[in-house]
DNA sequence: ATCAACCGTAGAGCATAGTCTATGGTTAAT
DNA sequence: ATTAACCATAGACTATGCTCTACGGTTGAT
């Protein structure tokens, strides 16, 4: 597919489509055999790339974060252990997120409290 | 207390500092008596409320939305009504992401489990 | 008196994450 | 053949949240 049918079909602009591509978190693939244009075309596991980077983004990851665990999970020149290895501290990360959302919820309530 | 000493009790930088006062989260006060200097002096609320901002952004909330919650505990012109329906709200948004961080960890702890 | 260490304002610069414009080429329908 | 709707690259621009520099004045210790 091309960029316009993956921006509709992952509700990403076709900007930030580029602008991720430039990043390095996703990559289309030119077709070799057509030689009148240079589209790139995409592939599913584009499309699951981008929602992977949509979660991630929603969890306060940055894209510097999420080109890690996209590597962790699509780049084969890691070995088992050190993919594990990202994602158990990207797991770590959530926890310790979620931990301070607790507290800050905590902190709000008193002030609900109080009033 | 002056600035720098604000800086060292709060763990934030004179330069931060005077950025949040310009963007409107706290409020130093001159000293009227004194005319050969035009000081800002700050108090232990402001002490409170750097901590509270601190707290506030390791949630995940933006300066815009610390100023809203920062309103609705310190500003006097709120009804109680009104600061316990804008702290309501933020207690969602915390529930909310919340539950994205916890999404996000499920799809992490699948890629692990998969590996 | 002088010097370091502070104070203030104003404004430039930076990182992140887009967002948009300009420009020019391609495709597909009419 | 024309036209709308697409494609690409390059680069300018934006918002957020700082961070730093420049400049000049003040304070306090020696």
């Amino acid at each position: 597919m091309l960029i316009n049918e993956l921006a509709k079909r992952t509700g990403v602009s076709v900007h930030t489509i580029r602008f991720y591509e430039r990043y390095g978190l996703i990559r289309g693939q030119r077709n070799t055999a057509v030689t009148t244009n240079n589209y790139l075309h995409y592939d599913e596991e584009s499309v699951g790339r981008l929602q992977l980077i949509l979660d991630a983004k929603s969890a306060g990851f940055t894209l510097h974060e999420i080109s890690e665990i996209i590597d962790a999970w699509y780049k084969d020149t890691y070995t088992k252990r050190q993919k594990r290895q990202i994602l158990e501290r990207k797991l770590q990360m959530l926890d310790d997120k979620i931990k301070e959302l607790r507290q800050m919820k905590k902190i709000i309530s008193d002030c609900v409290d109080e009033l």
